[in-house]
DNA sequence: TATAATTTAATTGTGCACAATTAAAATTTA
DNA sequence: TAAATTTTAATTGTGCACAATTAAATTATA
């Protein structure tokens, strides 16, 4: 690399703009769900495991509870989500599906195609950028926690 | 893809979560130079370029005035670069660096490498990342824009 | 040259994102 | 079992990020 500090060699830059722009394009899809992208996040995991704590939320989506606290507040408010603190160990919030929040999954379903149409990435390419990612993506964890 | 609304088969969930985490890494880096990332992201490019208005650090950020004002104004708080108004056009406001901010340059310097190694990447291996990211932004941004 | 349209920043309001701290509950250990 | 430690969420405070609006200056146009 000739010029490390130019801004069109910088590797993370290049990732930020690009969570940054399509997370926009997701907005656009997500705005008749009426749910930010984030809290689109929380659904899927949801999707997948009806009842989970904050805790195990978090180790999904990589957030910690300053950020989904006030997140999920907003989602009960919408009623999508319910929050109620576990009678077993009552340090434990278990957040679970509301039938609004369960409902919302067809809407969901047409996303993922309508979006790669939009982009124009075949399968092969879409899985191979999927790969990559994840590959650095544990090369970085393994960076920011050594 | 089999089970497209899984959370590890989300293409922009993986961007999403490498952006934090690589910034993350930066911010361990830049915690020395007293600058968050979006500040560091504005340093690289008024050293390229040492005087640029409100829109064209937008346009190279991907930023709008609504993010840059306010994080300008604690740049100048902190006395690393000057905002003023261009006599020519009394719309524009001109960024530049103060003798702080030029001189930071040389910690900078010091980045790339420390990362790359810490990371783990060869130089041919970023290089290779860099490209691809490239190519699926620009297709992002057409998306976003269509 | 008055007026309409455009350009440019700033402002306002909402929603993350996270470090650091606090507080309560559960578990471990002396 | 009493005390220390750990686990879990919530809270506090700061800094983005962006949509929508406002306001001022410039440029285009009737």
């Amino acid at each position: 690399m000739d010029e490390p500090l130019k801004i069109e060699n910088q590797l993370c830059f290049s990732i930020y703009a690009l969570s940054k722009e399509f997370t926009k394009l997701y907005n656009l899809f997500l705005k008749d769900m009426n749910v930010t992208y984030p809290q689109y996040l929380v659904l899927l995991v949801l999707w997948e495991q009806n009842e989970l704590t904050v805790k195990q939320l978090g180790e999904n989506l990589l957030l910690d509870s300053g950020t989904l606290t006030p997140l999920l507040k907003r989602m009960e408010e919408a009623d999508i989500v319910k929050r109620e603190r576990s009678r077993d160990d009552e340090r434990k919030v278990l957040v679970s599906l509301t039938n609004k929040g369960i409902d919302l999954k067809e809407k969901a379903e047409k996303i993922p195609v309508c979006l790669a149409e939009k982009i124009g990435l075949s399968p092969q390419e879409f899985q191979k950028k999927l790969d990559e990612n994840r590959d650095l993506l544990s090369k970085i964890l393994e960076a920011v926690e050594s």
